[in-house]
DNA sequence: CGCACGGTTGACCTGTATCAAGCCGGGTGG
DNA sequence: CCACCCGGCTTGATACAGGTCAACCGTGCG
C-alpha cells in the first residue's frame, strides 16, 4: 500500500468545561465569515451539494468557535462528550495517557479534520487533545448533528464516511506499526503529513513539523533518538534536507520506495 | 488502562459477490428463529428498548443470512461495499494484504460483532475477512440501515456508538503496539479475548484459540516464534496452562500485572 | 546570564527477528 | 493399516534493529 493515511482524528470535549481553552466566540449573522456556508474549509467538514436551506441549518448547528492556545488542552480523557470539533486552524495531537504518566500519541490533526469521534462510544472522552500551535475550532454539538443528519441525507452520509475513514486510517497505522521498520515508518509518516499539507494548498516538498521528535516517536512506536537517527540517515542519503523542524523532501520517489519495499 | 479492547471489527462486503461464501438463506416469517427480534445476540447488534413496530422494521432490514465455511472469505479488499455483517456464530480474522503477499492481521471478530465498517468510507472494502471456523453472518444492507436510522432514533445512536467503539478499540491497539513488549502484548491479547468470550457466556479462565501463532503474531506485531516463546514463558511462570490452542489462565492477577506494569 | 528544552551523536545493551532443527498429530494415498 | 507428509508448534543459536544511557550543542526565554 502507498502512504498509509495516518490517524487524523481523535476524541471529543465537554463544551462547558473549565480550564483548557481561552476564548469562546458566538457565531452570529454579524460575523458571517466564520459561518460554515462561507468557510473555505467547507468541503472538508460538511458535504457538498447542499442547498441554501440546508446550509443555513448546518450554520445553525455550528454555533460556537473556540480558540485554543498552543499547549492548551481541547479536551481530556474522562470528560463528558458533547461535541465534535472541526479544526479551523492550527495543529493538534491526540494521545492517551496511562496512569503511570506514559503518553501514547494516537494522532496528529490539522485544519479541516475532525476531533472527538471516539467520545461517541461511551459519551466520555477516551483520549486527550492538545494544541501544538495556536488553533481555532468549531464546536458541533453532537446531538444537533444527529438530529440534523436525520433530515439531511448527505449530512448523514458524510458523518458515516468521516467515522469510517477514521477506522480505515487506524487500520493503516496498524500495518505500519505491525510490519514496518523505523525508516519505513518515518518515511510513511512524512509522506502522509506532506500529502495532507499539500491537499491544503501547501508545498508538496517542504514542511514544518509541529511536533517534537519524541512525539513523532511515540506515534510511530520509536524512541526519540531513533527518530533523530533516521532523520540523519535520510538526510545523509540525500533523500531529505533536515534543519530542525524544517523538512524538505528531495527524493519523493526514494521515500516511496522505502515504504513500498517495507511491505 | 486495563485490558485494551482489541480490534473487533473490520470491513465490508459485496453481497452479490461470487466465490467466497456458500449458502444464502432468505429470512422469512417461516424461520422466525433467525429474526433479529428473536435472536439471542440481539443486545449486541441492535439497540435495546425498541417497540414491536421498530423491531419489525429491523427484521425487515436484516433480510439474509450467509454461511461461511472455515477458510472462506466473507469479503475481500477492493470489493464494492453494500452491507454490514453481524456475526451470528463463528470466528473471523480481518487483515490487509500488501501486493507483495504480506498480510497484516487487523482484528479478530466473534459472534455479536460487526464486520464491514471500514467499507463505508469509500464504498469499497479496504480489508479482507476470512472465517477461522464455520460461521454464519446476517447481512445488513447499509443503505437500509441509514434509511431506518433516520426514523429510529435509538438505531441511529447505536450505529454511531458501534463505529465509535471501533475507533476506540483501534486506539487501544495503538497503545499496545506503540509501547508494550511481547509479554505484555500477549497478556493484553489473552485478557481481551477472554473478556469477550466471558461476555458471551463462556468460561473466564479457559479458552480455545481459533487462530495460529502466526496470526496472533501478525496482529500483535511479533513473529510466531516470539509468540510461542512467550506462551512457554507464561506457562513456565505458572500463569498459564498451554496445550496447543487450549489456554487456561491460572493467575489472572499476574496477567493483569504484566499489562499494567508495561504502562 | 544561565537554565531548560529539544535535538544530535556515540557506545553499548537487549529484546526480538532470523535461521535452523526437530516434534507432534491428523489427513492422505499406497 | 501403515507410511508419509505437511502444517502448526517448540526450542536453540545467532544476528541485528532499536533501546538505553550519556555527553554535548544550540537556542529561546525567564
Amino acid at each position: 500500500m502507498a502512504v498509509p493515511e495516518l490517524k487524523a482524528v481523535a476524541s471529543d470535549l465537554a463544551p462547558s468545561s473549565q480550564a483548557h481553552s481561552t476564548t469562546v466566540i458566538p457565531i452570529s449573522s454579524k460575523n458571517l465569515k466564520v459561518a460554515c456556508s462561507a468557510c473555505n474549509l467547507r468541503e472538508l467538514c460538511i458535504p457538498l451539494g447542499l442547498n441554501p436551506d440546508e446550509l443555513d441549518q448546518i450554520d445553525s448547528v455550528v454555533n460556537l468557535r473556540r480558540k485554543v492556545k498552543k499547549g492548551m488542552l481541547l479536551f481530556r480523557s474522562g470528560e463528558r462528550f458533547a461535541s465534535l470539533f472541526a479544526i479551523r486552524s492550527g495543529f493538534f495531537k491526540s494521545y492517551v495517557a496511562s496512569e503511570d504518566g506514559h503518553a501514547q500519541v494516537t494522532g496528529f490533526q490539522m485544519a479541516g479534520e475532525v476531533l472527538g469521534l471516539d467520545g461517541i462510544s461511551t459519551d466520555y472522552h477516551t483520549c486527550n487533545a492538545i494544541a501544538l500551535e495556536d488553533a481555532e475550532v468549531c464546536l458541533m454539538p453532537f446531538n444537533r448533528i444527529e438530529e440534523l443528519s436525520r433530515e439531511i441525507l448527505s449530512l448523514q452520509r458524510h458523518l458515516h464516511k468521516i467515522m469510517s475513514r477514521e477506522i480505515v486510517r487506524e487500520n493503516d497505522i496498524l500495518v505500519l506499526l505491525g510490519s514496518m521498520r523505523s525508516e519505513a515508518r518515518l518515511a510513511a509518516f512524512l509522506l502522509n503529513l506532506m500529502a495532507r499539507m499539500h491537499a491544503r494548498g501547501f508545498s508538496d516538498s517542504q514542511l514544518v513539523l509541529r511536533m517534537t521528535r519524541e512525539e513523532i516517536g511515540s506515534y510511530l512506536g520509536l524512541k526519540l533518538e531513533t527518530v533523530s537517527r533516521v532523520f540523519s540517515k535520510l538526510s545523509l542519503d540525500g533523500i531529505l534536507e533536515v534543519d530542525k523542524r524544517n523538512i524538505r523532501i528531495l527524493r519523493n520517489d526514494l521515500l516511496r520506495d522505502i515504504v513500498a519495499r517495507a511491505d
